[in-house]
DNA sequence: AAAAAAAGAATGAACATTCATTTTTACATA
DNA sequence: TATGTAAAAATGAATGTTCATTCTTTTTTT
């Protein structure tokens, strides 16, 4: 136990200093060496840990996907209404971006830019299924726009990774009052005119 | 005449290259000597051009951007009435976005990264000044929601970058129909709602 | 005391940049 | 128009550095 702990407390530390350094630097800017020391590790044990650097990304952007998909949905379930439900996972992915700032600028990274391999972003999007479901629901009782899943992600969640991103350049605040106007506009983006 | 319009073609070509490459492989993977490769030069000869490595993608940076706002304002007067003015901008941004998509790729890559200078990426802001003149007109005349430039942009414009980006991953096309949809959404998320 | 984990130094490859040389251009002179 | 030549442009090879990864040794764990 005491051994296994360790270990992953050290994994841990190494994932965390490579979302930093990447944020900051950008994966051409971070060579193993800094991570290994941001992390208080030799540069070789991050070889105990993962396989390569390539590796070491990919599995930090699937670890961090799935936390962030795993916040979206925690208090969601499926029997609620689509509006509710809705506005129940886009607060809740709101509240990642803000909170886990860090984590959600790496994703935004990852997800713009050949830094991944496809594989592991194949796997990154697995877990967004409660969402399109939802979507799927709410096209049929006619409250969603019979848009496709692409386009309203488009405009009902991406919105949040540009305004994270913007937010973190320190040109604009991103605060409560904010949110709500977001909401409102995501919402109005998506849902049937009546 | 002859000798400058030479090097304006290598020049060309070795912005052209930049974009390619790191659109494919991203910074990190694309080394000068591939860029001198693919724009059939040597790699000394983009010292000529280019201070460095930063130089050379923070000035592609700029350039790319200063094309793409150029052509998404080519059409618009700021006589024309708000609503139909920003129709017209959105189409134009939307029509670059497809037919120079490498370039627009180039650009959602640079946004999202650490890759480019702070200097440069505030250069490359500047250009957008008349989409936030309308804006401001829109807001004045109660035809556009009382939103931050911020907020309209993320919910107006920038879901475009997001479906570009998946487009090129070829789960997704963007035609024509899909358009029109996206524009619907995108100014239903940012018109007040009569 | 054996096995596992970790470390730091070593290795070799890849790369950005520079250097020494060659080629091309522009243009003056015949 | 042809030719010589100085400047500019371009080149391929060389340089020195950085970096990912591996190797050998040490430390920790069981």
């Amino acid at each position: 136990m005491a051994k296994l702990q360790k270990s992953i407390d050290k994994r841990n530390a190494l994932i965390k200093a490579t979302i930093e350094l990447v944020n900051n630097n950008g994966f051409h800017a971070t060579p193993m060496s800094k991570i290994a020391k941001m992390a208080n590790v030799s540069p070789a044990t991050i070889y105990l840990y993962f396989e390569n650097k390539q590796d070491l990304v990919n599995k930090t952007y699937v670890e961090v996907k799935a936390e962030y998909t795993k916040y979206a949905f925690a208090t969601y379930d499926e029997t609620m209404p689509v509006e509710a439900g809705f506005k129940l996972i886009w607060n809740r992915i709101a509240d990642f971006k803000l909170k886990e700032c860090e984590n959600a600028m790496f994703l935004a990274q990852c997800d713009n830019t050949p830094m991944i391999d496809e594989q592991s972003r194949q796997e990154g999007i697995k877990h967004l299924q409660p969402l399109l479901d939802l979507w799927e629901r709410g096209r049929q009782e006619g409250i969603i726009k019979p848009l496709s899943d692409y386009l309203l992600y488009a405009y009902a969640i991406n919105p949040l990774s540009f305004l994270m991103i913007i937010q973190k350049r320190g040109v604009f605040t991103l605060d409560k009052a904010h949110l709500e106007e977001a909401y409102q506009s995501a919402w109005s983006s998506i849902k049937v005119c009546q």
